[in-house]
DNA sequence: GCCGTTTTCGGCCCGACTGTTTTCAGTCG
């Protein structure tokens, strides 16, 4: 029984008591509880081992839910949740899933028409019969049948990466609207999480009341623009031709800042800011911070205090600024109030990447073309980390052909210094492989050809399945060859085609540390991996980083962006990453290992 | 169900949009 399952069956108890129309803060606390564990960088079962009694140290998790977890845990399974589910179609939490269909409607067609599917619901929908009933009208149900399309789009969360195509776009185009003195984008693609929902775009204008609708009917215009599914003063919400939601608010440009850090959230982070300014007499809210000031009738008033820049509303309530991919209420808002909130890594400072393919494996350009494109974009220096034999699709390399690309990289590196004597920046290419870890743990590769490279990064990429005991030994076994260095992509997901393999990846991370081998942030776009809460947990367990690219194409290497951005999330400092680090030092870190 | 700088009870962030209404409930973020 892993977070994943817990969280999800908390999930699942909040959608009944949801629908059975139970106290809605209790639905609130399980659902609270199901997104923080979710999202949780230490694995339950090991804080239970240690002592059930910190279950209750976790946020949102008091002595009841401490109980539940426990018995998860323990038995697999959890009584309350199996008798809530008695009796309980489980259509109908399906039909929640349905947009502009809430708990209230869901038993309003579950008690009046015994609709318990999404089938039966369109059905009805088809023959009309929904609009009778109190509440409903023609509207309301021409509305669900719409949704009911979208529903069976089965829609996803994007890409960050596609994500990030999109908006750019929409921003481009809102950039050219008549009024509009700024246009930026906030929600979860601003924290810049591996997955998003939706997209959400501020304009700022500088007569809201005056300028609001010339743009939001320029925003319907746009090209890409699917559908309305609400147009109003403040707030225009479209479905864009690629299925995604996209949602437009309209900002006084002077009162921008309160908007992009209510809209950027998280709504967890949200909370305890506005928490946190209660209690100081303020009131924060998307125009604005606001103080609550006692009239001589003994009435209150909120007046405006700031809110023109994001900085204004942390400064309102004590704080410095946050940056966005921090802020998911895990510990930020206490540390920043110490002076302590850590300064994360940078694009910038990035020296070299320790993952590229040529086309001597499944890469598409040769070593030189690859080399020059980092060369160009200001780095230092690579690793070319060509696959071993064991990937096939990949074009895997045999060790007679790495002896082949080692005269190749060793000609280029004679060119580069060269170069570098005429006044070039000097760079340089490492000889590296991304080596197989195989189903019994041994390496792809000997040792005695493995003892040759300079960087070894080490990953699975077949026998997905295995226990969680089984491929934790497995890799466990891997990190005793003395010459891994790195290991790649460590979960293994692709995100919307495959799960994580099964590993207690705290165990992981400690035999990392103990062993010397840097735990690799992967930046491809579908596997953004090690994902960002074990990036935090590893961090404070003192392990240290790559930041790679995994390019196969030199268009790719702006997926260190991505990688970044997931290191930022997971807290991790510039002294954690070591392709921060002038070469020679680099090396140094694995010296100990030989 | 959680939680405590109004601390063991009584709150719990706050607002927009829509449709069916005649002042508001439901849904969403």
């Amino acid at each position: 029984m892993d977070n994943q399952k817990i969280a999800a069956v908390f999930q699942e108890i909040a959608d009944v008591l949801e629908i059975q129309g139970a106290n809605k803060f209790r639905v609130l606390a399980y659902q609270k509880a199901a997104r923080t564990i979710g999202e949780l960088a230490r694995d339950l079962k090991d804080i239970y081992q240690k002592d059930p009694k910190n279950l209750e140290e976790i946020p949102g998790i008091g002595k009841d839910l401490a109980l539940k977890i426990a018995e998860l845990i323990s038995t697999g399974k959890c009584q309350y949740h199996i008798d809530l589910l008695k009796n309980f179609p489980t259509g109908l939490l399906d039909m929640l899933r349905v947009r502009g269909v809430g708990p209230k409607k869901v038993k309003l067609f579950y008690a009046s028409l015994q609709i318990d599917t999404i089938e039966k619901l369109r059905k009805a929908a088809q023959e009309g019969k929904l609009r009778d009933l109190p509440k409903m009208g023609e509207k309301s149900e021409a509305e669900i049948l719409k949704s009911l399309d979208d529903y069976d789009k089965h829609q996803e969360r994007m890409m960050l990466s596609e994500a990030i195509q999109q908006v750019d776009l929409i921003l481009k185009y809102m950039k050219k609207c008549p009024g509009v003195t700024r246009v930026e984008h906030a929600g979860s693609l601003r924290r810049m999480k591996d997955t998003v929902g939706d997209l959400d775009i501020l304009a700022a204008v500088k007569n809201p009341e005056k300028d609001h609708k010339k743009v939001m009917d320029y925003f319907i215009k746009y090209e890409e623009v699917e559908k309305v599914i609400a147009n109003g003063e403040t707030k225009t919400s479209v479905i864009l031709k690629s299925g995604v939601q996209a949602d437009l608010r309209v900002i006084d440009e002077e009162r921008f800042g309160a908007a992009m850090h209510y809209f950027t959230g998280s709504k967890a982070h949200n909370v305890s800011i506005r928490d946190r300014a209660k209690k100081m007499g303020l009131k924060i809210n998307e125009y604005g911070v606001f103080k609550i000031v006692e009239k001589k009738n003994g009435e209150t008033e909120e007046v405006f205090y700031k809110g023109k820049t994001e900085e204004d509303v942390f400064a309102s309530v004590g704080l410095p600024f946050i940056p966005p991919e921090m802020r998911e209420d895990r510990g930020e808002i206490e540390l920043a109030l110490e002076g302590k909130l850590p300064k994360p890594v940078e694009l910038k400072d990035l020296r070299g990447d320790m993952h590229v393919h040529s086309k001597w494996s499944d890469g598409s350009q040769e070593i030189e073309e690859v080399a020059r494109a980092y060369m160009a974009a200001g780095f230092e220096y690579i690793a070319l980390t060509d696959h071993s034999p064991a990937v096939a699709v990949a074009h895997g390399l045999t060790p007679e052909r790495f002896e082949m690309q080692w005269d190749e990289i060793d000609e280029l590196n004679a060119d580069f210094a060269k170069e570098a004597k005429k006044g070039a920046k000097p760079f340089v290419i490492l000889k590296g492989v991304e080596c197989d870890i195989k189903p019994d743990g041994s390496m792809d590769l000997p040792d005695k050809v493995l003892k040759h490279f300079d960087i070894v990064v080490a990953s699975v990429h077949s026998r997905f399945n295995m226990t969680e005991k089984e491929q934790t030994e497995r890799i466990l076994k891997a990190f005793q060859n003395p010459y891994v260095k790195i290991w790649g992509h460590p979960s293994g997901r692709l995100i919307n085609q495959r799960e994580p393999y099964a590993i207690d990846m705290e165990r992981m991370i400690d035999a990392a540390i103990h062993h010397g081998i840097a735990l690799e942030i992967d930046g491809q776009p579908d596997r953004l991996d090690l994902f960002d809460y074990y990036c935090k947990m590893a961090k404070d367990k003192g392990a240290k980083f790559t930041v790679d690219s995994d390019s196969h194409h030199i268009n790719q290497i702006k997926n260190l962006e991505f990688g970044i951005a997931v290191a930022k999330r997971g807290w991790v400092e510039k002294k954690d990453v070591l392709n921060t680090l002038p070469l020679k030092e680099l090396l140094k870190f694995w010296e100990k290992r030989k």
